[in-house]
DNA sequence: CGCATTTCCTGGTAGC
DNA sequence: TGCTACCAGGAAATGC
């Protein structure tokens, strides 16, 4: 599922397509809805840039507004006209110009977003509008991640899903990160301690890294842009792996859940703090 | 405001 | 084969 690594590789394989194209205009092929907002507004306006939040990609308008994408569990960008339309395309974005020159986005679970708003009011967007730091970002410290920690009793993983403490962690990577460090997932996030946060930091830049340079994990529906499959999916050392031996202790990795989400760990080397 | 719960949605799969 | 039941989960909506 599509998180900052999955997105960050789509959005480097759309800047250079998309930075200065002009929308002719946008077909809304879904049901319209608050997951579509505003479409009708893009025509005649050129994108300026294609910029990364988090999960959330943002094409700043010439118009003054913004075309905010969400690939939510399965959505995928592709250029169109170039195959049949996919059996769930739910917006197409034709632009001026030469072609490739058809943006398709297809979801066939409709949890994805794609929708125009005034750039930067993100009202309809909450989660953006509170978007935690950039975890890649130089300015972003320790000090600053530990703070944030603090400020909820939520289970630790449940808090890096907010997306509050730190923008673009999802199940996968909080799962991987969250081992490497030996933190259980039900540790209270204000029980972190500060040197537990530096190196929960540095996994999280770690595997998130990493995931880019492979151009993310494929499970099943994730495709880049231009249809490739993500290799990261040979390196995760838990997520899908319960039942099978740990690779650091040699124990029995396990599933439970929290938050209402799957989550595999190992209760050898992740260690319940005790209440 | 914080936090828990429910909702959205379809493809894949287990079980009969 | 064909049916039902259930599961996966990011973010928003809803309910305290």
């Amino acid at each position: 599922m599509p998180e900052l690594p999955e997105v960050e590789t789509v959005r480097r394989q759309l800047a250079p397509w998309l930075t200065g194209r002009t929308i002719a205009r946008v077909e809304l092929l879904a049901p319209p809805g608050p997951k579509y907002a505003g479409l009708e507004r893009a025509a005649g306006q050129s994108i300026e840039s294609v910029k990364r939040r988090g999960k959330f990609l943002l094409m700043p308008l010439s118009g003054g507004d913004e075309l905010v994408a969400h690939l939510g569990m399965t959505g995928v960008l592709t250029p169109g006209g170039v195959a049949a339309p996919p059996k769930h395309l739910r917006v197409a974005v034709d632009l001026e110009g030469a072609t490739p020159n058809r943006l398709e986005f297809n979801d066939p679970r409709r949890f994805g977003r794609f929708l125009v708003v005034k750039r930067g009011e993100y009202g309809a967007l909450p989660t953006l509008a509170a978007l935690g730091p950039e975890p890649l970002d130089a300015e972003f410290t320790a000090e600053g991640f530990h703070a944030a920690l603090r400020r909820s009793r939520v289970a630790v993983k449940t808090y890096l899903l907010s997306q509050r403490p730190v923008a673009g962690v999802g199940n996968i990577y909080a799962d991987e990160a969250l081992w490497r460090v030996g933190l259980h997932p039900m540790t209270p996030s204000e029980r972190v301690k500060p040197k537990q946060a530096r190196q929960l930091l540095d996994a999280i830049r770690d595997v998130l890294s990493a995931s880019i340079e492979a151009q993310g994990t494929t499970l099943s529906d994730y495709r880049t842009v231009y249809g490739e499959s993500g290799d990261y999916a040979d390196r995760l050392e838990v997520y899908g792996r319960a039942g099978q031996a740990c690779h650091r202790c040699g124990g029995l990795l396990e599933k439970m859940v929290v938050g209402q989400r799957g989550t595999t760990y190992c209760p050898d080397c992740q260690r319940r703090p005790r209440a």
